[in-house]
DNA sequence: GCCATGGCTAGTA
DNA sequence: CTACTAGCCATGG
């Protein structure tokens, strides 16, 4: 049996005391029905509250872990109802979220600051987490293939099923599910529908029209023909290219073939 | 270039 | 085992 993994940068030291404790009560099967009775006594059970964003409010809810979860706009009554559905466990309303937590959120949906929100991803599988990992390393501002995560991720043939992960990403919004697109450079679907995807991306700074313009005209890289290197069109190197000297490819074939290496930043391809 | 269709794919309920 | 997907590629009009 795997051991259940957090994401974030102190998860080990939070590994200890009670919840290292419930987590083993947890890993020796104790039965479903009492241990989520068991943390919500001790106040490790989730809790939620609402927080203003960018794009409007959402509901946030947390444990001991983490955020667990993360649903845009809607009633209370619906994020609870989905909550449930999703986890099989109760949570409750929080008064109001605790002040250090809110500051990290607020900073984390405003994208100031290194990230410093934990999450508690105990629910989801090896495969989506490796997904959402990979997911959280796409920069704002700049989007990637569902193809290169599969790729990034040792499963190059399981881009589809990528798209499915990420369909299940308990915590979009931060971890950003929606900086995935297309290989062709179209935006792709979203839990919440294209256009809420779109206008995410927007408010993040990404130039959407450009996507779908380089989409409309089959450009998936960029290159410079200064360095030879070719790079996605939204990564930070990519950006940097002067029109003059900014090359267009169809294919990362088409790129090696005029001697262009990928960026080691964005990584457009590792193999042949 | 567009769109539709079908095969193929890997992971989940 | 079946029946789903926020995909991808090739093909044909």
């Amino acid at each position: 049996m795997t051991r259940p993994e957090f994401l974030g940068r102190d998860s080990r030291a939070r590994q200890g005391g009670v919840a290292r404790l419930l987590r083993d009560l947890g890993d020796a099967r104790a039965p479903g029905t009492i241990f989520p009775a068991v943390l919500e006594r001790l106040g490790l059970g989730d809790a939620y509250g609402r927080l203003d964003t960018p794009i409007g409010p959402v509901f946030v809810a947390y444990n001991a872990h983490g955020v667990s979860a993360v649903r845009p706009g809607g009633s209370a009554k619906e994020f609870e109802a989905a909550f449930r559905t999703r986890f099989g466990r109760p949570i409750r309303r929080a008064g109001g979220l605790p002040a250090a937590l809110a500051g990290r959120l607020g900073r984390a949906f405003r994208g100031t600051g290194r990230p410093s929100v934990h999450f508690d991803l105990r629910s989801v599988s090896e495969f989506e987490r490796a997904v959402l990992r990979k997911a959280l390393s796409i920069p704002r501002g700049e989007v990637r293939p569902y193809g290169w995560i599969a790729r990034e991720i040792g499963r190059p043939a399981a881009a589809r099923a990528v798209g499915t992960a990420l369909a299940r990403n308990p915590i979009p919004l931060l971890i950003p599910c929606h900086r995935v697109v297309r290989n062709d450079g179209r935006v792709g679907g979203y839990l919440f529908g294209p256009e809420f995807k779109r206008r995410v991306l927007a408010d993040e700074g990404v130039d959407v029209e450009a996507l779908e313009a380089r989409a409309h005209a089959g450009t998936q890289y960029y290159g410079s023909d200064t360095t030879r290197i070719y790079c996605f069109p939204t990564c930070r190197n990519a950006r940097r290219i002067s029109p003059a000297h900014r090359v267009s490819f169809r294919s990362a074939a088409e790129a090696r073939g005029a001697g262009y290496r990928p960026c080691a930043v964005c990584r457009p391809s590792l193999a042949s």
